[in-house]
DNA sequence: ATTCCAGTACTGACCAGTCAGTACTGGACG
DNA sequence: CGTCCAGTACTGACTGGTCAGTACTGGAAT
């Protein structure tokens, strides 16, 4: 139980960390395992000891990630009563997690993209997870009439996109600021689906 | 100014065909030169004759399919009076172009994403010429008074992200179809900025 | 005969992944 | 109590396959 008195973190623990440092900072391809190896102050070994793969310690970071944002999303919507109310909540729910993890959010929206073969099918199963989110409260507002009948699929799909494309911009020069964004991204979406405040 | 018989395209041309099918498909990455060797049936030798490295034969095909989409759009913009009907023709321009050329699309749109720090100056390149042309159309919208003034720094990068994924959808399971997507997708977007037709 | 372009065969740097070995812990047993 | 063993966590030098890039050759056109 007890640990070394240097580092108590685990040693499991240390390799993810330096592995979203680096794999968010440089890539997939870009990063090496002896540079993730020298960040943490561990052997290359343990790295294998405790992931079969680099390729599987990369998408264990981007599950880890996608999944912290989808559970603050279900928290934020399950506090709020149906209707067009737990749009704002989830959308706020997203942005502050996204503010607060800046270097994930670039890795779940940047560096997770045009890996090739292997993660194609990882990137769709996460953007499709977060679309039927969207797309399930979407379907809710039109049933008990907060908004009027829309494409939802369509409409899913583009407010992922929207909240994407804003979000990669603010990870990569600070700009505009988290209130600035909510101010114009939350009316900008709610006026898409023709809901007036 | 002859070629032979057997094929007129250049070799050159017959490269960017080659390597435009297989970095579509598989990504930076995963694709061989040797694999854009047999594919276009010329030498690896010749590939070096006409580009440096791998890396600009890539780059030379996300810069022309870029400045494709952009002359369209352009093209599409000069053809319209000012206003929002500008917005319109450039929006149908750009899917059309994007439709025609589903390949490409999917190159720029996520094989030219998450490739590590070379590519991210390339990345940041694009997606500001087209957030930018966005916002200039934007803004003379509101000037006219066609819309109502918003942050058209944020709303430009939101379309281009909503059109983004809708596209990057479209291009990897067909759906929706293009008609659909003009029919949610164009009012969706003039109603996020509070224009009513 | 010289330039231009394409072809073939080759090289060697790189780096993910391996593995034999070390360090430490706890628990069984006489 | 001590020592033996087994299991777990970790180490880091090494390997082997891969593939971008190079050297060199050949022939067509003018």
């Amino acid at each position: 139980m007890s640990e070394h008195a240097t580092d108590s973190r685990s040693t499991r623990e240390r390799i993810l960390d330096a592995a979203m440092n680096i794999f968010s900072a440089k890539g997939f391809h870009d990063t090496k395992l002896d540079e993730i190896v020298a960040e943490a102050s561990i052997s290359k070994g343990s790295i294998y000891f405790h992931f079969p793969n680099k390729e599987k310690l990369f998408i264990a970071l981007v599950d880890q990630f996608a999944d912290l944002i989808e559970r603050r999303a279900r928290e934020a919507i399950d506090e709020e009563a149906p209707g067009i109310g737990r749009v704002q909540a989830a959308l706020e729910a997203v942005m502050q997690t996204f503010g607060k993890y800046r270097r994930p959010a670039k890795l779940l929206l940047v560096q997770a993209v045009g890996l090739g073969t292997v993660f194609e099918r990882k990137r769709m199963e996460v953007t499709d997870r977060f679309a039927l989110l969207i797309k399930t409260y979407l379907d809710e507002a039109v049933a008990d009439g907060s908004i009027a009948p829309v494409n939802t699929h369509i409409v899913s799909h583009a407010w992922m996109g929207a909240i994407y494309s804003v979000v990669i911009q603010w990870v990569y020069t600070g700009e505009p600021s988290q209130d600035e964004i909510m101010e114009a991204l939350l009316p900008l979406l709610l006026k898409s689906v023709g809901y007036q405040e």
